[in-house]
DNA sequence: TATTGGTCATAGACACGGTCTATAGCTCCT
DNA sequence: AGGAGCTATAGACCGTGTCTATGACCAATA
C-alpha cells in the first residue's frame, strides 16, 4: 500500500514554505501557480494534515506544517548538497583518482602526466597505490583502485588493457667499467662482471632471467637492490652492471655517468600499459587521465 | 533550466543501493524491475555519472555512487521520520494543544475535559496559557494558541465562537451573615455589607458593575482579590459577600459553608464559549478537544 | 466605496513520462 | 548444457502532473 510519489511534493512544499508564497515557489520551481497550489493540496490530503494558512499575502505554515518543514528542510538541503557534489564530480572539480603500479613507473613514467593532471584538475585527489603486478591486479578487482599501470603482457579476461608505451631494458655500467664501452658482450662475458638486479619478483627481473635461461645460463645477481634508484646509483658508483629500463636512465646516459652495454642477443622490449576492469563503468577522472596519457 | 523531478529518482536510487539489487528495490517500492532499471539509468544520465556496477548478482555502488548515497541516505531517513511524525500527529499520538483562558475557567470548568483528553491522548502536550479575554484573543490572532475559552459575548469578525455552557453569577456569604439566608435583598441593602470582588478587569466584574449602574448604584468593593479561590475563601471566613460564579462554588453551597444571597433583580447569566480563528485551519488535536467539550 | 493588484482555488484539457509486459542478454552454478 | 538468477531493452498504454483560463477573495489604494 505504498501510495508513494510524495517525494516530489516535498520539494514543492519546501519551496512554498521557504518563499511564504505559492506564486513565488512556482517561479522558483519553473511551474505555474495552480500547479503548486494543486501539489500542496495533494500533499495535505496525503499526510492528512493542513500544512498552510492561506491568506491574501501568501501562505504561512501551520503548527503541524512547521514540524514537517523542520524535517523536509534538512532533507532538501542534503539533496541540494548532493547535486552540487555530483556536478563537481562530473566537472572534475572534486573526486579522486586511484592508480596502482610500481614506484618506478610512477616516478619515471607517470610523473609528468600526474603533474599535468593535477595542474589541470587540482580538485581531484590522487591516490597512488604501490604494489607488484599481481597485487595491482587484485586491488583493481577489489575496487580499491581505478586503474593500474604495469608491465605487459597481462592476460586476464576480466581486465581491459591498453598498451601505451614500449620500454627497452638494458644493461648499464659506470666509469669503472669504461673498458666495455662500444663492445658487444656475450652472456658469458657479461656474467663475469658483478650483476646488480632488482630484488623483488618484478616483471623486469623475471624477463631477463628467463632470457638467460633460454640460452642455458643462470643469471644470478651479485647484488640485489630494492628500488630502481639504487639500481642506478650502484651502477654509477661502479659496484657492478645493472639491468635497468633504458628510458629511466636517459639522463645518466646523456650526461655520461652511465653507458649502455650491448649484448649479442636482443633483449625483447617490454610494454607498459594501463588496465581497467572490463565491463565496469570507469570514473570520469580515470577516463580523463587515460586520455591524457594516450 | 531546472530539469527537476530528480527527487522521485532519489528514492529509487536509495532503495536500489540499500538492497544491492534492482529487483529487490522494485519489490520494496511496489514497482517492476524494468521500471527501477529505467529510473536508475535516467538518474545516471541526469547527474552525468555512473552510479552502479551491474553484475550477475545485483548491483553495487561505484565510488561516485557511494558519495551520492551518503547524502541521499540521510535525506531519505529524514523523510521517513517526517512521515512517521505526520502519522503520529494525525493519530494524535503526538503534537500539542494550546488553550488560552483564565485560570478560574481552567480550574472550574475545563479541568475534567482536560483530564479526559489527556487520558485518551497522552501523547499530546497541553499548554494552558493564562490571560484576560483581550489577551487571549490576541494570543489567538498571533497563532500562539489553538483555541481560547472565555466569557461571552465576543464580537469579532475574525473569530468563530461556540457557546458551550451557561454560568450563573451570584452573591454568596458564609456563616457570619447567616441572618441573610432566605431573604431577598435589594441592591441598597446588599451594599450595606462589605462586598468582595475580583480585582482584575474581568468580564464578571464588569458585568455586575454595569448591572448596578443600570439601577443607579455604584458598586464599590470593600475588598478586591486576585483569584476566584480567594473570593471563595474570604466569603467563607466571613470577610464579606463575594460575587462568584455559582457553578464554581457548588461544593461549598452543598456542604453549607456558603449560601447564596438572593437579589431582587435578576443577574443575567453569562455564557462561556470557545473561540477559534475564523477561516483558519484548525489542528486535529483542537478539533478533537472541542468535540469532547461539546 | 469602488478600483486595482495582488493572493490562492478550481475546472477541464492535454501531453508527457513513468510504468507495465514481454523478451533478450548475461553470468554464475549445478 | 541447462537452469535460475540478475539487469537491459523495446514498445504500448494509461495516469497524472502541468497547463490555460477563470473565479473568489483580500488589502491597500484613491
Amino acid at each position: 500500500m505504498s501510495m508513494t510519489n510524495n517525494d516530489e511534493l516535498y520539494k514543492v512544499f519546501y519551496w512554498a514554505a521557504k518563499m511564504g508564497s505559492l506564486t513565488q515557489a512556482a517561479k522558483a520551481l519553473y511551474l505555474t501557480q495552480p500547479s503548486v497550489s494543486h501539489a500542496i493540496k495533494q500533499l495535505e490530503e496525503r499526510v492528512g494534515v493542513t500544512l498552510f494558512y492561506r491568506n491574501a499575502k501568501g501562505v504561512a505554515l501551520t503548527q503541524e506544517g512547521k514540524i514537517l518543514f523542520s524535517y523536509i528542510e534538512q532533507s532538501q538541503i542534503l539533496i541540494n548538497l548532493a547535486e552540487e557534489k555530483m556536478v563537481a564530480l562530473k566537472n572534475l572539480d572534486s573526486g579522486e583518482l586511484r592508480i596502482g603500479g610500481s614506484d618506478s613507473l610512477f616516478k619515471h613514467y607517470l610523473l609528468p602526466f600526474l603533474e599535468d593532471f593535477h595542474i589541470q584538475y587540482p580538485g581531484i585527489k590522487l591516490h597512488l597505490k604501490h604494489g607488484t603486478t599481481p597485487e595491482v591486479i587484485s586491488y583493481l578487482k577489489d575496487g580499491r583502485i581505478d586503474l593500474g599501470v604495469v608491465r605487459m603482457p597481462i592476460v586476464d579476461s576480466l581486465l581491459e588493457v591498453t598498451e601505451n608505451i614500449q620500454l627497452q631494458d638494458c644493461f648499464v655500467a659506470g666509469e669503472r667499467y669504461a673498458e666495455l664501452k662500444g663492445q658487444v658482450l656475450s652472456m658469458e662475458q657479461l656474467m663475469e662482471y658483478p650483476v646488480i638486479l632488482f630484488s623483488r619478483n618484478s616483471r623486469v627481473r623475471m624477463a631477463i632471467t628467463e632470457l638467460f635461461e633460454k640460452y642455458g645460463h643462470e643469471l644470478k645477481p651479485d647484488i640485489e637492490v630494492g628500488s630502481v634508484d639504487l639500481l642506478i646509483e650502484f651502477a654509477r658508483r661502479g659496484l657492478g652492471i645493472s639491468f635497468v629500463t633504458r628510458e629511466f636512465v636517459s639522463k645518466e646516459l646523456k650526461e655520461g655517468s652511465l653507458f649502455e652495454i650491448e649484448l649479442d642477443v636482443e633483449v625483447p622490449p617490454s610494454n607498459v600499459g594501463m588496465m581497467i576492469m572490463r565491463n565496469m563503468p570507469i570514473s570520469t577522472a580515470a577516463t580523463k587521465f587515460m586520455e591524457m596519457v594516450r
